[in-house]
DNA sequence: AGACAGTTTGACCAAGTGATCAAAGGTTTG
DNA sequence: CAAACCTTTGATCACTTGGTCAAACTGTCT
């Protein structure tokens, strides 16, 4: 094992507990005492291997945004319009399940305004567009129903991240039916049918 | 004008400013400082009238929570099925647009795994149980089609609540498009589209 | 062993923060 | 007017927190 490969497992690790804490608590939220401890070193050694709470911060959000744009990337104009969709809100589904972290990170950057990744969410208006133009395609040739393109993407980022990032709040409403994770299941069904009624061509009931 | 409502408009006032300040910054991100500021007055003077950080903040909450409840308890058994469902999304996403800090302070409680409501959260639990009980019986009835109520309203949460927390998002994509208040016209007839066909009984297309 | 780069830490600092308090400033009431 | 009460504030405190630094420690290579 080489001394920079030893460094960059480190740094991972840290990383890896800094999403932890700044998922649970947020940016002003967390201290690098709580990442510190959490990475099970000093703070000064911490320090060593990043410049400061900031710059992990930073590099958390923008790795992130690389895994979060992957699903709609994913989606295929060449494919079924409603096969598409499907798969889109079931990938994202998973990845609100398997990331919750990911997820709160994101929704807490969103909520303080991003300030943070102001030039990243310029990427995301990209790929919406693009994405958009798709579906616009798909509603032009008639096999899907003709839905604001945009509202349409936003819904679907909605309900998903919302079995991560309002997971007490559905836990607690879903009582011991929440349990487990049967609530993904069950989100997965009841989305399903949502938005491929939503979206199904109107000629064909 | 009395004494005791002048120290209420006060009060009134103050909580008003720290909507603010808590709803941008959430809550370890707030300072008493800021709340002060906002609300032209010192930190003594600010302490003078609520006893710490904590209880501003827990009177906001608490306050919040009656009218965060409201939209779902006018959801009448005895009104149309679709009829009421329309109406919820309608009056939900007002709220989105009207009250966003309200929206915020929220959402930033249950990022943190709501540790300021968690009792409050259980009379959220019996109000959910008790309107799946009315979607469930209009699904007995063939009047609406058959769909886990619970994460139907969870959807309408979200999907509404979203232009309220992730707003700069929103704004974002939409370009220019989501300059004015149109981005909520455009969501009031796409979630109209959406959750119609989606509650719709399946004998009548 | 000894030189050397990489790593770790205790001690420390300056700024910020929630909170207190006594004293001063106003307002109402007798 | 003056007493009683309500409101406001400057000064201050204890504590947290992001960040620094020199010294010590570790492993590797010759």
């Amino acid at each position: 094992m080489t001394k920079t490969s030893r460094r960059v497992d480190k740094e991972e690790h840290i990383l890896d507990c800094a999403l932890n804490v700044f998922a649970a608590h947020g940016f002003r939220g967390s201290t690098l005492d709580q990442i510190a401890q959490e990475a099970g070193l000093s703070k000064p050694n911490l320090l060593y291997y990043f410049k400061g709470k900031e710059d992990i911060h930073r590099r958390l959000l923008s790795r992130l945004l690389e895994n979060w744009l992957a699903p709609l990337h994913q989606l295929d104009p060449a494919g079924d319009p409603l096969a598409e969709i499907r798969g889109y809100i079931q990938r994202k589904l998973e990845m609100a399940r398997d990331y919750p972290r990911e997820s709160r990170l994101f929704a807490n950057e969103m909520l303080r305004g991003a300030p943070h990744v102001s030039e990243e969410l310029q990427d995301l208006r990209g790929l919406v567009e693009e994405k958009s133009a798709i579906l616009k395609g798909w509603m032009d040739e008639g096999r899907m129903a003709r839905v604001d393109p945009k509202h349409l993407i936003f819904s679907i980022w909605a309900t998903t991240q919302h079995y991560a990032d309002f997971d007490v709040q559905v836990r607690t409403v879903l009582g011991d039916e929440g349990k487990g994770d049967g609530r993904f299941h069950d989100a997965a069904r009841f989305l399903d049918h949502l938005f491929i009624k939503g979206v199904s061509p109107p000629q064909q009931p």
